[in-house]
DNA sequence: CGCTGTGAAGTTTTTCACAGCT
DNA sequence: AGCTGTGAAAAACTTCACAGCG
């Protein structure tokens, strides 16, 4: 079962590190704006700030896909919103299908920064009758029923899933088996897809989760965490008694 | 320079490695389910597949909050969801703010997700006066001329940015300077705080972007990657054209 | 001179592999 | 016997710092 994992060891891509990999549509956003502002160059500096990394960061993420800066002068812009595009595939059209169009998949049939960036959306579709043929960002909602043909019909390899948790592995495996190879998951659960596929995912809770526990030490540093946490740390460090606090936790023990 | 830079060095958070955190609430989110079901106990091996991760990994990252499983038989299930929770700041109660109720503002008002973590909604915020009153997920939309007065009332540590790009630092310096010290940020934008405020971001269109990226290289698999990119690799090198696909490089070039 | 491109050093994260408890 | 907890090794990623080109 759990198997055929075997997932890639990260760096697979052609030399190009995941790391950078993820930053390239960073960069390329920065780039957009002030290619809009007729900006002709950036040094590595601008740009990094303007991106939100440091310099050292970006001129060593560019090395990866080549030389392509002036020294002494910076980078030319436009030259390099096109080298980024390219590298990230985003000079041809990708048809996308988005299953679930509930507020997040509206949310997303609407969302600009898809279509001018080499996304299409090539059709929404939901399980729920009452929805097919709602029009939603002036496109048809189109039925579940429908979904093979859709994605056979269009060469739709890219698929998002904003159902709710319980509909996404089998519209997953649908859309596998119709020919989607990656998938955008912004339902909250672990899909198993057969190798090959890829897999992303967006879960809104976990990023508000990881600012609490932020939020949480920040609190912590001001008044003593104990107090603050409503529990006693591990009070003497990891010395004490390592079961845990005894307070108020929830009665069950670790046997 | 950047100035106020100075963020911590990563492994701040009382030696609990950024990476652990952010799988945190991914091993809340299987146990939860575990729970759900009543399964008493998780084995390492069983509850790393059920979130997507190695088991060596997960070991590694429980044992930064210290020894909570079993030799021999695997982690008590619900001695680990309370851990979990606390350690992330769970156990309490989190307003949060939710400014621009478009499409996006509406999907995550609707959100269960957040509820049933700790994340209360404490108002919804919009600039729009034509939206003020209307209802959505059952709470009223406040304009942004209250948004000081929501923010200080309630106690909001977190506010989640969910407007268009333009209004977003605006929106952002107004909820910092109300008091607000953690941002999570869905608009496409790189926003500027001070010192001692965490941003985190959620771009729907970076993970798409990402997702052609490894697309792309599928496809170059099967013919060769020189005529699925359209350039040799830096072959020639910068070698002023080594252009295109067929040539329909922008035009501009490098000096 | 200014800024890129990059080896080398440093840091963090992942994986291995096994000692040690139950 | 089985499974956790963890040092130690490996890999990935970041940062430094400077040579070298324009």
């Amino acid at each position: 079962m759990a198997t055929g994992r075997t997932h890639r060891p990260a760096t697979r891509s052609r030399g190009i590190p995941e790391a950078t990999v993820a930053r390239l549509p960073l960069y390329l956003r920065a780039l957009t704006a002030l290619s809009e502002r007729s900006v002709p160059t950036v040094s590595s500096e601008e740009l990094a700030t303007a991106a939100g990394v440091n310099s050292a960061k970006l001129r060593k993420d560019f090395s990866y896909l080549g030389s392509y800066g002036t020294r002494g002068v910076g980078y030319d812009v436009e030259y390099l919103v096109y080298q980024i595009s390219r590298e990230l595939g985003l000079t041809q059209d990708w048809p996308v299908v988005i299953v679930g169009i509930g507020n997040l998949g509206a949310a997303l049939a609407n969302y600009g920064g898809f279509a001018s960036r080499g996304f299409r959306v090539a059709a929404l579709i939901d399980a729920d009758p009452a929805q097919t043929g709602k029009l939603v960002a002036g496109l048809p909602v189109r039925h579940t029923d429908e979904l093979e043909e859709i994605v056979e019909r269009n060469q739709v390899s890219i698929g998002v899933i904003a159902t709710p948790a319980g509909a996404a592995q089998e519209v997953c495996d649908r859309l596998v088996a119709a020919g989607v190879t990656s998938i955008l998951n912004f339902a909250p659960t672990v899909l198993s897809v057969p190798d090959g596929v890829d897999v992303r995912k967006v879960d809104l809770s976990i990023e508000l989760q990881i600012l609490a526990f932020h939020e949480q030490r920040k609190a912590g540093e001001d008044l003593g965490e104990a107090v603050a946490r409503g529990t006693l740390p591990k009070a003497a460090e990891e010395a004490a008694d390592r079961p845990g606090p005894d307070g108020d936790v929830p009665a069950v023990m670790p046997a």
